[in-house]
DNA sequence: TAAATATATTTGTCATACTAAATATTTGTA
DNA sequence: TACAAATATTTAGTATGACAAATATATTTA
């Protein structure tokens, strides 16, 4: 292949990544959501499964240690999840949602999911195969 | 399709997009480039089309405005990138690279396909077609 | 058991993304 | 020409991403 190709493929990625951020997180905030696609990512790994520790909650969410004590922070602060000392690991924290928490995601799930399908619009089934077969080729290969 | 398929996309992608910018960007590290891989980007652009506004630049990297500007902060502080005046339109400012900036690229250039191309081992020019097909297909699908 | 090592989380710093607002200048219009 | 609207850039604030270092606690090992 041709090298000048792959300069550009990258750029493409990224801007179709960002694109796809922005567009649901416009969509969040146009029907007043109030969180960020990020806060909603930790919000949906926490309610499918409950009492993860911070570091099985950032692998599962894609996100550094650093980042997630930050989104939980925010988390905390708006009353939709808790923070809870594990007495047989006292280095570890559990997390688990509110009440509120639970409601927020179970009320928003089919919303988040109308809006994430926007993307796929004239494409087919073939398409979505082959699309997530070579993004996660890619993602091996870089995966050193 | 089920929309369950749905909400997963959107996170191998962002987390592809992600990979890829490691990558890069701890081989830029590696080999001691001293900038990152947005700085990069920018030079790119500037190295191909002198002369550019901020404004066109930023449309061509893909980034707003604001961004745009303190990246060009970090490049002038670099010392890899001007900026002039345009005193047909004094709002504006022309940008261009310094001779070391323009060193800087032509020197980088190689090596940075190089690091590009890692992303695809294993895939075909097939793949690659329809990748970038996809990508545009989803930007556009979102692009309102 | 004491010291070294490993692990989970947090804090700090810098770079980037997005939005809104501020500033300077230009263009359109009454 | 004077004023309103539009445009290019910058500044400010908040969120996220990456990396390094600090802190607290557990585990391993001499």
């Amino acid at each position: 292949m041709l090298n000048e190709k792959f300069d550009r493929y990258s750029f493409i990625l990224d801007q179709t990544a960002k694109k796809v951020k922005q567009f649901a997180q416009s969509s969040f905030t146009e029907k007043g959501f109030d969180i960020t696609v990020d806060q909603w990512a930790v919000l949906k790994a926490l309610y499918e499964t409950e009492q993860l520790s911070q570091k099985d909650l950032a692998r599962r969410c894609g996100k550094d240690q650093p980042t997630l004590t930050r989104i939980v922070d925010i988390l905390l602060k708006k009353g939709l999840a808790e923070r809870v000392i594990d007495e047989t690991d006292r280095r570890s924290l559990y997390l688990h949602l509110t009440e509120e928490g639970k409601l927020k995601v179970a009320s928003l799930s089919p919303i988040v999911a109308e809006i994430r399908m926007k993307a796929w619009e004239k494409l087919t089934e073939k398409d979505f195969e082959d699309f997530t077969r070579i993004l996660n080729t890619i993602y091996n290969n870089l995966n050193v």
